[in-house]
DNA sequence: CTTTAATGTGAGGGAAGCTCATATTTGCCA
DNA sequence: TGGCAAATATGAGCTTCCCTCACATTAAAG
């Protein structure tokens, strides 16, 4: 995040990113320190064990100059989802600019994904910062876990009715398609009831066609 | 949640979700009252501004009465998930059952996740309890608006190759898909990387089917 | 060099999570 | 029934952390 793009969020759609715009030098290469801090800290213990007392320390300024710029601690992590943001959709942009025809289309989806895959490995606070995992790394777990029992529910019903397919590809797919399957109803629920609809028949159109590969026919 | 369910959730797998197993009717009863007090507080605040001592009030019991059972606020919501949880698996295990060929799958698996999104849409705080949105409603908003940007990058992209495709079910298409895009990279972050790169390869087959129905050829 | 604006500071107010010493209720046995 | 031990209930208050504000310091302007 360069010091433009600071001063870019303090006024631009990002509502109040910063409490007070630096101008000076020093103002603004402090918070850069910040966000720096932010991240390594967030990466140690994650969003909610942040303190902003720990961070302030971190970035080597008070408690008062922190809040000076952060009007509060969401608002850090959300200037650093911002940060985030702003790598990913540059990725996508690039990624999907001068497509010729469809083949070309569907390598550059997938090499898309490769490369935001490769940029979460990189900076492990990412997933962090955005907000899946956003705060109880304990539920987290259970969701994973949850997914992984589902799962196992899906490749039973799946083998039953195609005895020789590949057990441990079924198990990957099947876990995939139950966690997003979770996604999917919370992202249904936080839009327009008509679009909910929607969204859940792709879900399904999708899920299917991948779990289409393993059944016979 | 059964008071059978309450004392399993004390000694199963579930790590410590009651700090102690009530035996008397009477506290077994005011376990039930907490949670369903918890329910009816998240429902209108969200997890995040859940008070324990507006809890204990709604629960009418007190502080210390809530703690003797609950070992910290994090508890409350994991019971409430696991009940959640309890319910989804039980629905998805009931959807599953039974089924004599691929087609009977098919339509098992569509009408599976239409009551399962009726679930989510007729109990509103399983959204917020679940752990999507865990903490910060405005990350969340964030998120939902930034998955909307990027679809309008990739309905742009597809358009080009497929002018006459339906734009209105391509941008609920896109969405979606950026919007999964964004879990599959949080959940692929979450596991082994041999695992996590599984999980990518599926999500780019299963994405790819839903956008190639609106692609030429 | 003076003035004014910008920036920096940290003690402390306040809110919320959680504890613990004490009081009350329940179950049990004579 | 009475009396004792275990289970349960209570809420004042301790602790931790977010955040403010009155005041100190530093930079820019004239």
């Amino acid at each position: 995040m360069t010091i433009a793009d600071l001063q870019a969020s303090g006024t631009g759609s990002f509502r109040q990113a910063l409490r007070r715009v630096p101008t000076q030098a020093r103002a603004r290469e402090r918070v850069v320190r910040v966000l720096e801090a932010a991240v390594a800290l967030i990466e140690r213990q994650g969003t909610d064990h942040l303190k902003m007392a720990d961070l302030a320390k971190a970035a080597d300024i008070s408690i008062g100059s922190l809040y000076q710029y952060f009007p509060d601690k969401t608002a850090v992590v959300h200037a650093l989802a911002e940060r985030c943001y702003q790598e990913s959709r540059h990725c996508i942009e690039e990624g999907l600019a001068g497509i010729a025809d469809a083949a070309a289309f569907r390598a550059a989806f997938a090499q898309l994904y490769d490369i935001y895959y490769a940029q979460f490995l990189a900076e492990p606070a990412m997933a962090d910062i955005w907000s899946g995992t956003q705060g109880d790394k304990d539920l987290r777990a259970i969701e994973i876990d949850y997914s992984r029992e589902n799962a196992a529910l899906l490749v039973e019903a799946v083998m039953r009715l195609a005895p020789d397919a590949d057990r441990q590809a079924l198990t990957a797919s099947a876990f995939l398609v139950m966690y997003l399957g979770e996604s999917t109803m919370r992202l249904a629920v936080s839009v327009p009831r008509e679009e909910g609809q929607v969204l859940v028949d792709d879900y399904k159109r999708m899920a299917l066609s991948l779990l289409d590969t393993y059944l016979p026919g």
